[in-house]
DNA sequence: GTGTATCTACTACATATGTGGTAAACACTA
DNA sequence: TAGTGTTTACCACATATGTAGTAGATACAC
């Protein structure tokens, strides 16, 4: 059933916790781009609210401080991304890759390599 | 700088006004399934907000109701819809191909189909 | 012209999210 | 152990969105 749908908020935080690993509310919030970071409280309330949505557990206390590590998967978060694009558009890629296409952001090179892919999977399949 | 950012509701709207054309508060609203359809007036409502956001415009009155059409195109939503997905990605597709091949919803035609249209491109680029 | 059904325009309200303040707890240093 | 700086836990608030009710306007059928 895929994770839960993430804010655009809530995937920055998850970013950091999937990069770094287990990381401080301090750790997270500096992580942001110093222009437009937001307040440690507005991480620290973000993080309260993921914690009691089980995105993400406070897994021990270091000095006063707690430090947290992601509950869910990279690859979960992003696959629920990609699925609920695609039910937006019907669940047909087409118009999806026409896009992509399109806005000059997919190479003949990231088509080849997914070609491959495709390609390797249908072996594996058949055997 | 493409279309503004529309939720779940505001596109399915949008789509009546898309396929249907020039639609009224009460054909948009019955064209949701009977099963979970929105309360006319919570369509009114989510129409009127999009009115005030530019994103359709009552063209005329007929009888005593307002009859509406879209005031963006359906490829600008879409390509508003894919931005913003690739942004959370860092505008890297590479992953984006990943998931979709993943998931088993990208086949082989599709790339192919993909690769046609790439190749047609640049072919057209040179020239 | 009058009645009836529909629509409009406005209001209300709950939830999710982004935002950040404040007081009290807490750990570490000197 | 006393002081200081950081953290926690909680609170408050604005905005966007989904949801729907109500009163009065309006058009159409007869």
């Amino acid at each position: 059933m895929a994770g839960p749908k993430l804010t655009k908020l809530e995937l920055k935080i998850m970013d950091t916790l999937w990069t770094r690993g287990e990381s401080s509310i301090r750790e997270i919030q500096e992580a942001f781009p110093e222009k437009g970071r937001p307040a440690y409280t507005t991480i620290q309330t973000t993080m309260y609210r993921m914690e009691a949505k089980n995105i993400l557990r406070r897994v021990r206390k270091v000095g006063n401080f707690h430090v947290f590590e992601a509950a869910i998967s990279r690859d979960a978060a992003q696959r629920r991304l990609i699925d609920d694009l695609l039910a937006l558009f019907g669940g047909r890629t087409q118009p999806v890759m026409a896009h992509l296409i399109e806005s000059g952001k997919l190479t003949l090179d990231d088509v080849k390599e997914a070609e491959k892919t495709l390609r390797k999977l249908e072996r594996k399949d058949k055997a």
